[in-house]
DNA sequence: GTCTATACACCGATAGAC
DNA sequence: GTCTATCGGTGTATAGAC
């Protein structure tokens, strides 16, 4: 009957996947669920991907998306504060406040990269990438908004705010205890607050005793 | 034939799943691929367990015992350095090798963690407290061990401590890059260490500015 | 291209022979 | 109690009508 193009049967089916995922867990989303959370026939599906796992890595993709992730964890510029610790608190918060208004799509993100390491881990490891490049482009913005350098590269940062991050995600998953989760954000950005110093006129940062004979040039 | 006592099958099936899952993910952990792996007839589950929704939380029940957890992350006492943080950094340093020995049993329980989220909550939240009932014991031993007295209640400190390990763990599940992960246990370690101090003569802790106001008894 | 009908494998669970 | 055989259901994938 109608006819689609089939990006857009794509896109329904990868938007449908996603739901089916948040609302009923991964191994529910089975093609048939999909096609019917996405009001198609069970047949569309085999011609909009080659498969169940092809579908599941283009799911991947989607929310591994740089866009995506930017959008949902950039501060914008005006409400950075002066000082780089109530910066980072703020950020850290505000994706706490992410996490409880929809646990269920950060629970569909953890069973998808869980999935991923398993059964995709090239895109396991691109996932990961994504979240270490936008942690590392809003810790550089937090960094010149605040007037101060990184002492230790600004990749060894995003990494511990990554680490840092799913950490409190997975803890808040099991327990849903907010408060608790933003204890640690607030003794993690103070962590983080203490590796920058105030810009030095001199472009040579000063790395730190621990980083400095371990960190590799790659 | 063999007359087997139904405890020693449950235990023999436990065991089996629990190969099963780390060897091939916790969806080919159907009912028979764990007697196969067990060397049992199909018959054989279902008078074990009564169903392979009960198997899978007595499995989670035994990889989350006190005993089982505790013995893989205890430092023994005499190897405990006399400073702090070297002896947070020893211990989270033995938990990494212990995740680069058995990447995979790592991965089962990441697995059997996200999978108690959805289908069987008590049992994620047990997980999580048996975790930070032996990240406590091992911090106040510390602590005792190097004469040093945490400033914030060691629950907390332990919250932190499980935060960080989890966030540890699934990063190097997807890069599995130890040197990384190392740098961020060394950088863990010191900033927890700044949450103790020289012992007081006085039993009153004092307890930071953070955590003053945000800590609630319970 | 679209959708129905169906193939075929495998799932959890159980009935029934011994 | 033990194990084989099998049931009913559901999974992915596809063949074939239109």
């Amino acid at each position: 009957m109608n006819r689609i193009p089939l990006a857009d049967r794509r896109t329904a089916l990868l938007a449908a996947a996603i739901r089916v995922i948040a609302r009923e867990g991964l191994t529910a989303a089975t093609t048939r669920a999909i096609v019917a959370e996405a009001g198609m026939p069970l047949g569309s599906f085999h011609y909009a991907f080659d498969s169940r796992e092809a579908m599941l890595s283009a799911v991947i993709d989607t929310v591994t998306s740089d866009e995506r992730i930017a959008a949902e964890t950039t501060l914008s510029r005006t409400e950075i504060p002066a000082d780089l610790a109530p910066t980072l608190i703020a950020g850290i918060m505000r994706y706490i406040d992410l996490l409880e208004a929809d646990p269920e799509r950060e629970q569909a993100l953890q069973e998808l990269s869980i999935y991923a390491i398993r059964h995709d881990h090239p895109a396991a490891v691109d996932q990961l990438h994504a979240y270490h490049r936008s942690a590392e482009h809003s810790l550089a913005l937090a960094a010149d908004a605040c007037d101060v350098d990184w002492i230790i590269p600004v990749g060894e940062v995003s990494r511990l705010l990554v680490v840092v991050l799913d950490g409190i995600t997975t803890s808040w998953l099991a327990d849903r205890d907010g408060a608790a989760a933003r204890r640690t954000a607030e003794f993690a950005a103070g962590a983080l607050a203490a590796l920058a110093e105030p810009c030095q006129p001199s472009s040579f940062a000063v790395p730190s005793a621990i980083y400095k004979e371990t960190v590799r040039a790659d």
